[in-house]
DNA sequence: GTGCTCTTGTGAACGCCGTTAACTACCCCG
DNA sequence: CGGGGTAGTTAACGGCGTTCACAAGAGCAC
């Protein structure tokens, strides 16, 4: 079955409780406390030893962007998994409403992954740190998927995008029609324009910002209950974008 | 004149040496480089020097806050100077890409203030947190005072707005006309309602998003060139909100 | 089974860090 | 001129990431 020889085993497993014992510090001390000597000691290892799996602490942090990523991913889609397949706007819904609820529960979690300066790499289409965004960004996308395949306008006219967007709002529409087929939902070119590309784009700049608004405490005034600001944005946002 | 003892000007001049080294090493090298020791280091003395300034590490970085947010207003407040004053829509346009401008030029500090957590402490009216944002803040409310003294239909009919946010919502109109009114505006409170208050809300939800998103990398797709983005966005907003 | 190799871990060490405590030089006021 | 408060020092503690030399042991060839 498993043609792992025993020591890889051993190697996975101890990599497995390196990175939730790192997540584990993350969760309840925040970032800062990711420290290797931390992590070795709850593991009653040396904090040397971990240089065997991670090439830095830095490298440790990459991968555990991943870990939380994966989670989210996780956590989305089993919120799906309630619901009524045909009822599109409803998951639009839950996945807006999961990913709320997973930044507010796990505002460490969300800095590090959504709110750190982009590092200097180029943004390059395989790389690490779209593949890490990809594991919870699928959901967005399969969602998106089913949606759009059925016929729902989530749509602005193709003339109305700026010429200069144009190229990169292509190459987005085409990577989403990737991500979707792939995900077994059919879907044709022409329920899926740049001006769709587009629509989806601005949802997801104001998902963000009141997300990141709120996980920062950064509103202009003092919120007394930010559910149902969000709710209220929600309706809005669905509204702008033709769902309903 | 100065009523200051040469003491009181000596320990002064030194808190601002202490200031710029440590927003200098903000600058070139990131959060994690502002280091007791090296602006000890960097200033000809030693680290325990710094302890009759500052009572922590921490505590220099919360009045490092504070100088940032100055300085991004006092930015913004140049940037404004050129304009025709009566140009008010061109003063939001300002101001918005003042905001964006410095954000990308200065992501550190951007991290620093607009992307931290939010400490645990309740935002209380008058606390230092709000003082601190206010330097920049100031500036977005004396603009959109100018804008809406003007009679420009920044709003929304005020029964559009959930009734849950009412309360919280007219609290923020009451702030703004405060400060608009300090500012030398002369609003009525007929053209400053709920409702224009939650378009405002939306206002900054909106931009936030954008600038976050860019300084972040994390827009869904590799994006070529973030300017016309921004642009796009901006003058989408400024439509959606009734400016033009 | 015996011996070799490659992997995984240890311990000591280096140079950073924040922070505290005891101590010193010096300015200012009476 | 002398005492008190202020701004600085040095020394030290514990914690950090990281490197290096070294030991224990698994896996494999024979």
């Amino acid at each position: 079955m498993t043609q792992a020889t025993r020591r890889e085993r051993d190697r996975a497993a101890t990599d497995r409780e390196i990175r939730q014992q790192a997540r584990a510090l993350l969760v309840s001390d925040g970032p800062a406390a990711v420290t290797l000597r931390a992590i070795a000691r709850e593991l009653g290892i040396t904090a040397p030893a971990l240089y065997r799996y991670y090439s830095s602490r830095e490298d440790l942090i990459e991968h555990l962007r991943a870990d939380v990523c994966a989670d989210l991913g996780a956590d989305l889609g089993s919120g799906l998994a309630d619901l009524d397949e045909s009822d599109h706007v409803g998951q639009v819904l839950a996945v807006c409403r999961g990913f709320r609820r997973w930044a507010l529960a796990h505002p460490q979690e969300f800095t590090l992954v959504f709110a750190s300066p982009s590092p200097p790499g180029v943004y390059c289409p395989v790389s690490a740190q779209e593949q890490v965004r990809d594991s919870f960004g699928r959901i967005f996308l399969t969602v998106a998927g089913r949606v759009l395949a059925n016929g729902l306008p989530i749509t602005r006219p193709d003339h109305e995008v700026p010429d200069v967007l144009v190229a990169d709002l292509t190459r987005f529409r085409d990577d989403l029609l990737l991500t979707i087929t792939e995900s077994g939902v059919d879907i044709g070119a022409d329920q899926l324009g740049v001006g769709t590309a587009y629509v989806m784009l601005q949802f997801w700049v104001r998902l963000y910002g009141q997300v990141a608004l709120e996980v920062f405490g950064q509103f202009p005034f003092p919120v007394t209950d930010s559910q149902p600001l969000f709710e209220s944005m929600l309706a809005d946002l669905v509204r702008d974008v033709g769902l309903d």
